[in-house]
DNA sequence: TTAGTAACCGCAAACGATTGCAATAACATT
DNA sequence: AATGTTATTGCAATCGTTTGCGGTTACTAA
């Protein structure tokens, strides 16, 4: 956990900016969330305005910004918030999330290799597939939702 | 033209929907929508301002929810606004969006068949694909970029 | 054709997100 | 430790979009 933050602050000060309390408590809270890991944007204001009474939502906002320019968080868009969560040091990953139950689960990036070289074998189209997150219904929901047709039929 | 129209008014009248002058004003505009066929929200506005000066934002963007929750239009995605086009009566594709030049291209729902099929068998999860648009850069534009660089190298 | 009803509209307020600006504070230099 | 520079902050205004509400209007049925 600790170490999450010294690599983060780390690229923070090797890009030149600067180490503020409100960057830390930020970074801080990110790090440390609980459930799948992203946050919504005003569930980091929240618990940040409990460490620092004078945040400013718009400090937020440039936060992030800055740590998703950085690679420090990965941006997810969940419904149509988005959220933010600790960018995988294993590596990039992309999301599948649920739009029935806002459940976000992983997704290897090998999933896609094979679309992004279509894409730019047939079009020569490079698609930005960084932060790609595809909207969809998971399993459970879809079973959920099968038996309560059944209950109405 | 005229056709689109009236096959797409056939649709609001089936559903039970109101044919009011301000839905016919917005449906005319994108039907008539000039270059790559789809337009902004605020395009759609000032264009419906000018046929009928009392038109209000709110029912533009109602409209087109409306709209596109009956497939009259499609919607896409471009840089962080929404754009509208009429439903291709050729069957649904999907939009490669450059986020240099803002260029739409269309892309045949083939080329997605594959991932949609992966994600149903390894995780039972079943993506929306319908108004998939993938973010990227066109070629034209990373053939530019290319010269860019060169000139500063 | 007229009257009744509910869908729809325009307006204004509210939402999440972004931006301009003057005051502040982090960092480099001494 | 004190100073100067400038990135960063808090605040407020603003943007694009959505929503609540009272008045209006398209449609239905007499």
């Amino acid at each position: 956990m600790m170490i999450k933050h010294e690599k983060a602050i780390e690229t923070l000060r090797l890009k030149g900016h600067r180490l503020t309390p409100q960057r830390l408590i930020v970074l801080s809270i990110i790090a440390e969330a609980s459930g799948g890991g992203h946050m919504g944007v005003d569930e980091v204001y929240q618990a940040a305005k409990k460490a620092y009474p004078y945040m400013d939502i718009a400090t937020v906002y440039r936060t992030l910004h800055l740590f998703k320019g950085l690679g420090v968080v990965t941006e997810v868009a969940i419904g149509d918030r988005l959220h933010f969560e600790l960018t995988d040091p294993d590596g990039p990953h992309h999301h599948m999330v649920c739009r029935a139950c806002n459940g976000a689960f992983n997704l290897s990036p090998h999933y896609l290799a094979e679309f992004r070289d279509t894409l730019n074998k047939e079009f020569g189209f490079e698609p930005d597939l960084e932060h790609f997150a595809v909207s969809g219904i998971c399993a459970q929901c879809q079973e959920e939702d099968a038996k309560t047709k059944e209950m109405k039929g």
